[in-house]
DNA sequence: TTATTGGTAGACAGATCGGTATTCTTTCTG
DNA sequence: CAGAAAGAATACCGATCTGTCTACCAATAA
């Protein structure tokens, strides 16, 4: 639609993503991308729609992601490989499409803001169920079990990278999972 | 020591936890305290001085805490039941002393600091160590495959328990993980 | 008593916040 | 080419932020 939307868009989620929502003014969305504050209060009415437009705009690229990893991963224990090595990849910054590694955006978000109720923390338990409805379709059906187990290891993963700073988690996932196959 | 100084920081806490550190303003405090300006930089220099002093609060009350649940486990599966046992409790509101769930205060107060290298994601960092070395002091020693495993799945347990308001995870480690023991 | 300490109350400074309004310029479209 | 729309640049508004400062009060210690 509009390029300068998009430019504010992939700016915002630039910086919400590196420092926090609550830690970017408005003002420095505005002076990294160039753009005029009537143009942003012209394609968004508040910094919360812009927000929200960002957290869109990241669970787009991400679920985009995590689609082409799982391609072609049929049986079980290749979901399991396919995910978690590509976590591993993410968390080491080798997964290009999603930037610099600072955590999961979404558990970030919801860190910040304490009305579970508000728009933006439901946005971010909307971005948990599509990934987990994605993963799903890849494994054989019915196992709701595993299904539960692989995404309890996986956000332990992400939070673990991030606030420990431990990057083996993901090899130890993959092990804990073939044990339990 | 101080009376004033521990009603601070309790207050601190109290508000930090709830809502977030960057929403919660010095004046915030200074008024539900009932305490004057000049006494609070009397104490602490700076806010992010208090963020400190709040944050290892929170730690000494979670330590305490996390000690009382482990109490008298000494095989492995009763560390397990007690430790996701407490975590389901804590949850649900039903231990009193770690106040109302708002998610793990030291993952929301990382996801708000983008700094690594900053005191707080240190501090942060560091609680997370303490709790890893009080649960391995129950466990078999030298089983450090475990250890990793418990940590991995009670740092998902919590995400989930708060980013997707899902308090069933506690049961389900429970039960995967004595399937692998 | 006098001096000191620790507290209250609140004005104030300087910066930044989200958001509005104004003026001017560019760019697109009929 | 003419007119409309979109954007740039910027001043401005009221609110809020952390932190400083002054003035006054109460209790305590020398």
């Amino acid at each position: 639609m509009s390029k300068k939307r998009q430019q504010l868009i992939d700016t915002a989620l630039q910086l919400f993503y590196q420092r926090g929502i609550n830690s970017i003014g408005i003002n420095e969305i505005l002076t990294v991308s160039g753009i005029a504050k009537k143009t942003l209060y012209n394609h968004f009415t508040s910094k919360e729609e812009l927000v929200l437009a960002a957290l869109k705009q990241r669970n787009d690229n991400f679920i985009a992601w995590l689609d082409m990893s799982l391609k072609e991963a049929n049986t079980d224990i290749e979901v399991v490989n396919k995910l978690f090595n590509g976590l591993s990849a993410w968390f080491s910054n080798s997964a290009v499409e999603l930037g610099s590694f600072r955590g999961c955006f979404f558990i970030n978000t919801s860190a910040e803001f304490s009305d579970p109720s508000s728009k933006i923390s439901q946005y971010c338990r909307d971005h948990k169920q599509q990934v987990r409805q994605l993963i799903a379709q890849h494994l054989s059906p019915s196992n709701s079990e595993l299904l539960d187990t692989i995404c309890v290891l996986k956000e332990g993963a992400i939070t673990m990278a991030y606030v420990n700073h431990d990057l083996s988690m993901p090899a130890k996932c993959i092990k804990i999972l073939e044990k339990l196959l």
